[in-house]
DNA sequence: CCAAATCCCTACTTATCCCATAGGAATAAT
DNA sequence: ATTATTCCTATGGGATAAGTAGGGATTTGG
């Protein structure tokens, strides 16, 4: 049950655009790339693809930089790590019908797999990226590492 | 977010040692690999992991096999795919303190890590395999493959 | 127009690690 | 003894993730 770096990493510089760049100007990525400490040529590739994806602006050229496509309390966590992942639940590829036993084993998996669908959908389809950072600045920066 | 084959296969088999060994008798690893379509001495390996766990009990010899450790009842799938996975959910390895942006955004990826936890393991401990042969049984065969 | 800054695209490399296979040693029943 | 099984270790192949590199396209400012 992993996520993937380049997942990890995308939800990072989306957190940094909705903190940092809520004012307008475009950030670039290079910037971006510093102040998170991200590789920056893969961090290139991440936000082209969140572009794709609908999920930042872009403007090039020698102002320009990258900027949320919606305010942050519009954008939440699942969209930006289905963005880089794809479904987040192992998704069972039933290729024909199996013998007996196979298949009622096959459907207590379906019924895992849904049960986790709805379980992780709670939590990321409803954190916006204005959430985390609404909730990490009341609590203050010193508190709990426990994890 | 992708749970490895190893981790799937070892829930089939442990699905399996619920339902169909409930009458004492072992089960060969041959057979459930038979059963349940699963590569044969891959399984052996995730046997030998699940008995490690505790998971499972062997019996060596001409009428040898598995058996489930406890009633299906008291082992729930979490513990299975954790056995076979480790933890489920990104765990952050904190290395040094970061700059401030970097600080904050790390903070807020925390978060989304433990409210996932607590989503997935509300999942995935409070559901045995018993519960998982019940459902399946009382529903019957021929339903929902819409997933 | 020119230079600088930036995004954009594509190909490549490398390393990791999952998935599986193979062969045989230990153990137990008949 | 023979047969059926678990148990252990090593090995390979292949996919995929993670990161690198280089250069083209676009925009701003002088």
């Amino acid at each position: 049950m992993k996520l993937s770096q380049k997942a990890e990493y995308a939800l990072r510089a989306m957190i940094h655009l909705a903190r940092e760049s809520a004012g307008g100007g475009a950030r670039p990525a290079t910037q971006i790339a510093k102040d998170e400490e991200l590789p920056e040529k893969f961090l290139e590739q991440i936000l082209s693809d969140l572009r794709k994806q609908g999920l930042v602006k872009s403007r090039r050229g020698a102002v320009g930089g990258y900027n949320l496509a919606r305010a942050g309390g519009k954008i939440t966590v699942g969209e930006v790590l289905r963005a880089m992942d794809g479904p987040l639940v192992p998704r069972l590829e039933v290729s024909a019908a199996r013998s007996g036993s196979a298949n009622l084993t096959l459907q207590c998996l379906r019924l895992v797999w849904r049960k986790l669908a709805v379980g992780i959908s709670g939590v990321v389809d409803n954190l916006t990226l204005q959430d985390l950072c609404d909730t990490v600045e009341e609590q203050g920066a010193a508190l709990d590492y426990s994890i």
